[in-house]
DNA sequence: TTAAATTTTTAGTTTTGTCTAAAAAAATAT
DNA sequence: ATATTTTTTTAGACAAAACTAAAAATTTAA
């Protein structure tokens, strides 16, 4: 049996993780160009980095049939963004970071090798399920908890719903968000939407608001 | 003006921390060789990273005369103190981990860069003046408590002191230390003292037992 | 179904931090 | 004071992770 942890720089990690995340919304194998983009690099440093995973099983790669990840790369790719999103709980729960200002910490605090670490602040944190832009958190086997969620743009007129979880996580939308005073957990009914360019009047909290698609496009809702 | 945060390689802060100590202990110039010793390194990999070191005017380096920090390297590697030890005194003291495992993980958040996060870390445990053992953490301007500690191979018979720190602290020792018991705040009053191989008998919190040279060179008490 | 455009890989460099082996300087001993 | 030993530096090499430029494969378009 392969090492049950395994060795790995914070590159390989970065890499897996980005992996991961596209396979989350294409099913089929990854384009060196795709990962180069999310990484700020060049195809070539990928290919040569795909290698690098392949030989340690993270990945299956064939030249020029883009990269899939390997059970053992899931798995290991799951639990880089369980520390990702454990470590942006304890900041806004606990040090009192704002939702905009915790993700390039994360990105740091995750490459934080300990596996006991990960665990013992999970149990201090009460093992939570999602992190504070909506998005769940593996547990410690790696499994994820599902909501039905949707984007508000595909959301019912004159239903109610409730705001769950954003697409978009950059301190711009997060701020914006916040100007607006919509957080998780607020109450959202889409009164009227405007054809011409989607615009959405909605009730927020009770109070009434013009959106429009883009941020629609990337607030989620359940 | 220099930047006043400053981009350090983790392995620039490892090497500026461990002149950092050496300088506590003998105030000349510090050897590649001693510097070489405590990183598990070569001599001549010293002799690079002295150069980049000195071109950043972090130590003042002459070839053949040992090392020295300046003013600006003197307060980043205490700066990096401040983080290995609020590090570790937030995972013994939220985490629950006991004080001989904190260490090696200490050494990995330690490079973590955000300067907000390590001012908000210390707030959220209130501003503490000493890590598990014993050891002081500089504050936000490099300010550092002293106390008047002394070995406990130093100090005078019958006389009460207080364990207040250690000076190894290879887990090896730790859990010696938990084995009897023996912790930061425990009373101790040396009873006698062994002429042949300076063993010493204690009372330690109300319960009689003998000390060895060795362990009696590494405790610290005021 | 060829030709053109795009994507991906290869080959050869660069930078950082390390190493070994040899040379140079300093410290020690006779 | 010279010879020997130890310490330190130089010179040259290597591995990891990136890059550039050019070649190869694939996809798209005419």
């Amino acid at each position: 049996m392969s090492k049950l942890i395994l060795e790995m720089t914070i590159s390989e990690e970065n890499y897996l993780k980005v992996i991961y995340h596209l396979s989350l919304v294409s099913p089929k194998g990854i384009s060196t160009n795709a990962i180069a983009g999310m990484l700020n690099t060049k195809a070539s440093s990928v290919t040569d980095m795909m290698k690098k995973l392949s030989d340690k099983e993270l990945v299956t790669y064939q030249k020029y049939q883009g990269v899939t990840l390997t059970e053992k790369g899931f798995h290991s790719a799951k639990m880089i963004v369980r520390k990702h999103r454990l470590w942006e709980v304890f900041l806004v729960d606990k040090l009192n970071f704002s939702w905009d200002e915790v993700h390039e910490i994360a990105e740091e605090l995750e490459h934080i090798k300990s596996e006991v670490l990960i665990n013992k602040l999970d149990a201090f944190l009460d093992f939570p399920t999602f992190d504070p832009h909506g998005d769940p958190i593996p547990n410690a086997d790696g499994e994820i908890m599902k909501i039905n969620k949707l984007l508000l743009s595909d959301s019912e007129l004159n239903k109610e719903y409730q705001c769950v979880g954003v697409k978009d996580s950059s301190s711009n939308f997060l701020q914006y968000l916040d100007k607006q005073k919509i957080a998780l957990g607020s109450k959202i009914t889409v009164k009227e939407k405007e054809s011409f360019d989607d615009t959405l009047v909605v009730e927020i909290d009770s109070r009434e608001m013009t959106l429009s698609n883009k941020i629609a496009n990337n607030l989620y809702v359940k």
